[in-house]
RNA sequence: GCCUGAGUGGUGGAAUUGGUAGACACGUCGGAUUCAAAAUCCGAUUUCGAAAGAAGUGACGGUUCAAGUCCGUCCUCAGGUACCA
């Protein structure tokens, strides 16, 4: 054994030894338990980064710890490798998205060995290859048929300047990120899957996730949004034209004063014909940013378009405006409104003079709505014959009566929408649809299966190579000239079924169901709490489906959840000449100023652009504020990068980057190794006898085996690595501190190091590994068992009381571990200290909280 | 805006079921070793205070014998918000 730590000696070693011996690589094996571990594979962006290296790492210490629980571990890893990213980096470097591609994965490859990783390799996929998306092609044929697939329009932001599709990413304050024009809305034809169909059970099954996080499940329900309201026909006032709205508020209903529908309504289109300032209206909407968070925040506005409607229960007319809030696209594309009791309705009526009629009062006093909308629930007035009823009750009846005329029905809405997979795009797996020349839209016949997508291309960064080459669309289908579809699939598509394919990587179906019913459902699933709501939910959705196309059994894809908190560093960016944000590296900026806060005021790149600072943020390839883990791992080692990584925070806990105490994990493991190699050098030992330990030795062999149980407790069940390698160095720093004068402490010592080699394996392999042998075990680390806690060793005689008086600490006593409540508040209350403050004044209370703690109250 | 989290020393964080606030580290300071330095080792390190003690977990209020932890209101930061993945 070496006396010096050479981590990148080590390293190279143990990892070759797993290379050639295969050590990761597992088959099905049904005399084993089984544990599936994924970590939720990269997106191969070029380098790794700081999250990348979390995610994995939490991944490999589970696996190697569950392994070493006698397990049979499947630990596969694969590349989420069509994606945005590699159209923007083809164009910017003159090159292919495919080659770009490769070339990241063999770089980021060969990293996530160097980090010493414990993947079985043999299953490694790649979703760009025609070899994965075939089947993705396949089964999207297999969903249309099964009717759970159409498609209809949808706006898409729309560059008029460059002529391409822009990803919300790719807008900036309603601008291009190229060329900085204005964006617009624009309707096309686009493929949906009915993920509503499967709204019920996905929010139903959310009860059997016991081992997924309560904020993911929560984010999930809140997504998903079941509520349950009432669906109501209105008539157009003088015309048999109708239009429906859906309401969770029927209460209100009384107080509708207005309607407003989307401007893509088509009574709003008739309406503008004869009016020019609602045509110019209607225009303008299609500028407007769709996405959520920007139509929650902008100004409302609206046109009336001179139609009334006719309220289903009163008959009274109100008019219906054009509201730039309401999209054509989610629910009915109209809404009631009822000013007195919806905020949002009650500006937008200030604002227009709309009547405001109230309708709802608490149930004890009278409504006030002269400064915003009562919006809580309460008592109907005003209602005619629904004055007096609750909110419940006030439901059923409206609900009783809009039924009896046929003016409407009781009904469950849900938030989530349908998946919208079209991309017009070209990095992505082609959808499988062709158009025929008599116009009858179809799958790709299977014979006809994969639709591969060529690699060999040129990006004008304007169009898809495969919609630019007009032959590419042309094929035959049923004896007729036909088009394909070149629009490919959002890359949630590829990511929802990758775990499964892992089981049969090769098989040549989508899936081999016994391989993957062996393997599935994930036991434990590793990833950024960022995919909560939408790949968590694609996730789950997707083996549903597979479930009910036969390929697996159960109904969820992964028992229990690790959401990793992100990795966040500094983002900086500057304007370059077209007024495009150009990020920067925050290795690359110099901070010039701060304020009193520490906040970033001032800073400059290398090329000395003035930059602007936007916080932390999530580590990105957008914003480039990855930072690399290379030149930490080339100049410390994987093993100190790894232990780092863990001992910086829990793992669900956000993390701001920096790199302050990757000296600390460094010193730990050479002191470590030092310890060991001392103990070593001193030759043989011989067997521990735990009668023969002295009073001091039986302390220490407390601590060894306290120490286990909490980082079995920590590793297992809390998930809290950071502890656990706290409880180990704390541990450690008392061994080296024990003598090694007689024959006892040295088999202690051997107890000790054999166990924590074990329990830092999962963290420091490459050194556990070594020390391992070192430490004179014949078989390999990966082949021993978890040390276990020896239940005799933990006893003690003696428990340290806190006694506190009025809650305050005043004393520690050291009872006998047997001592009763009595004997525990005599003890206390002869304390010195404790006597001080209990002197003149009367004890009322003594609360005493066995073997922990003795509260005096006094008076 | 809405949904979900987070906020504790100079820094990362610990406190697992309401029971010693600051474990374990980083940094800093002092010391040992050294011709000197690096490395290593030993000690100190929430604030105020000589001490006794007091104060203290984003802000304000509440519940409790006891609150970082529970409840209410608010502030700040982060993630998501359906075409970044």
């Amino acid at each position: 054994m070496q006396e010096q730590y050479n981590p990148s000696e080590i390293e190279a070693l143990v990892q070759k030894h797993w290379e050639d011996k295969k050590t990761f690589e597992v088959t099905e094996d049904e005399n084993k338990e089984k544990f599936y571990c994924l970590s939720m594979f990269p997106y191969p962006s070029g380098r790794l980064h700081m999250g990348h290296v979390r995610n994995y790492t939490i991944g490999d210490v589970v696996a190697r710890y569950q392994r070493l629980q006698g397990k049979n571990v499947l630990q596969p890893i694969g590349w989420d490798s069509f994606g945005l990213p590699a159209e923007n980096a083809a164009i910017n470097n003159k090159t292919a998205p495919a080659p770009w591609t490769y070339e990241n994965i063999d770089y980021m490859k060969n990293q996530l060995k160097l980090l010493g990783f414990g993947y079985d390799w043999s299953r490694e996929i790649a979703t760009c290859t025609p070899e994965y998306y075939q089947w993705e092609q396949w089964f999207f044929t297999q969903l249309y048929e099964k009717g759970l697939v159409y498609k209809k329009t949808a706006s898409v932001n729309w560059c008029p300047n460059d002529e391409t599709v822009l990803a919300n990413e790719q807008v900036q304050d309603g601008c291009c990120w190229r060329c900085d024009t204005e964006v617009v809305q624009k309707e096309i034809p686009q493929w949906f899957i009915k993920i509503t169909d499967y709204a019920e059970e996905l929010l139903n099954d959310i009860d059997k996730l016991d081992e997924w996080p309560e904020q993911v499940k929560s984010m999930q329900r809140n997504w998903i949004g079941r509520s349950e309201g009432i669906e109501m026909t209105f008539n157009v006032a003088g015309s048999d034209d109708t239009f429906d709205i859906y309401t969770t508020r029927p209460d209100t209903v009384m107080g509708v004063t207005y309607v407003a529908i989307a401007s893509g309504h088509p009574l709003a289109e008739q309406a503008a014909k004869n009016n020019p300032e609602l045509a110019a209206f209607i225009e303008e909407c299609k500028n407007v940013d769709t996405t959520e968070a920007a139509m929650a925040v902008m100004e409302k506005k609206g046109v009336a378009t001179g139609l009334n409607a006719v309220h289903p229960l009163t008959g009274k007319e109100v008019p219906i405006w054009v509201g730039n809030f309401v999209l054509m696209n989610y629910g009915t594309g109209a809404v009631m409104s009822v000013p007195a009791h919806d905020q949002r309705d009650y500006e937008f009526a200030k604002k227009y003079n709309l009547a405001i009629e109230a309708v709802i009062k608490p149930a004890d006093s009278e409504v006030d709505i002269s400064e915003a909308a009562y919006t809580d629930k309460g008592v109907l007035f005003n209602s005619a014959e629904f004055d007096g009823l609750d909110f419940q009750a006030a439901f059923d009846a409206i609900d009783a009566k809009l039924t009896a005329e046929g003016k409407g029905k009781r009904q469950v809405n849900f938030r989530l929408r349908d998946w919208g997979v079209s991309r017009q795009r070209y990095w992505g797996a082609p959808i499988p649809m062709v158009t025929l020349e008599d116009g009858t839209v179809m799958p790709t016949p299977a014979e006809q299966l994969p639709v591969i997508l060529p690699e060999d291309v040129v990006m004008d960064g304007i169009q898809s190579p495969i919609k630019a080459d007009k032959e590419w669309a042309k094929t035959e289908v049923n004896g007729q000239s036909a088009l394909r579809e070149t629009d490919t699939f959002d890359t949630f598509m590829e990511s929802s079924w990758y775990y499964a394919r892992y089981c049969s990587p090769h098989a040549d179906q989508m899936l081999d169901p016994a391989k993957a019913n062996y393997w599935l459902p994930v036991d434990q699933y590793i990833g950024g709490i960022e995919h909560a709501c939408m790949h968590l939910l694609y996730f789950r959705f997707f083996h549903k489906l597979l479930r009910d196309i036969g390929l697996v059994d159960s109904d969820e894809p992964a028992k229990r959840l690790l959401t990793q908190g992100m990795v966040l560093a500094d983002a900086y960016y500057y304007n370059n000449e077209k007024g495009a944000r150009v990020w920067v590296s925050p290795a690359d900026v110099t901070v010039q100023e701060t304020d009193d806060k520490g906040r970033v005021v001032k800073a400059v790149d290398n090329e000395g652009h003035e930059v602007v600072y936007t916080g932390m943020s999530k580590m990105s390839k957008s914003k480039n504020n990855g930072i690399d883990p290379q030149e930490m791992v080339d100049k410390y080692g994987a093993d100190t990068v790894r232990l780092f990584m863990m001992f910086a925070a829990p793992p669900e806990l956000t993390l701001e980057w920096q790199e302050s105490s990757v000296e600390g994990a460094h010193r730990f493991i050479k002191r470590f190794w030092k310890t060991a190699h001392d103990h070593v050098a001193q030759g043989e030992v011989v067997a521990l006898d735990p009668k023969a330990l002295d009073n001091n030795q039986k302390a220490l062999r407390r601590e060894l085996h306290k120490t286990i149980a909490k980082v079995s407790d920590d590793i297992e069940r809390r998930q809290m690595f950071n502890t656990a390698i706290a409880a180990i160095m704390e541990l450690m720093n008392k061994l080296q501190k024990a003598p090694s004068a007689n024959e006892q402490d040295r088999a202690l010592m051997q107890e000790a190091l054999t166990a924590v080699t074990r329990l830092l394996y999962p963290i420091i392999p490459h050194t556990s590994f070594s020390l391992w042998t070192a430490l004179g075990n014949t078989t390999d680390i990966e082949d021993s068992l978890w040390p276990t806690v020896d239940e005799s060793a933990l006893v003690e005689d003696s428990k340290l009381i806190i006694v506190q008086v009025n809650g305050k600490l005043r004393a520690k006593i050291t009872v006998a571990a047997d001592a009763s409540k009595e004997e525990v508040e005599a003890l206390g209350l002869a304390d010195e200290n404790v006597q001080k403050f209990v002197d003149g004044v009367t004890v009322r209370k003594v609360i005493y909280v066995p073997g922990k703690l003795l509260n005096i109250v006094a008076k």
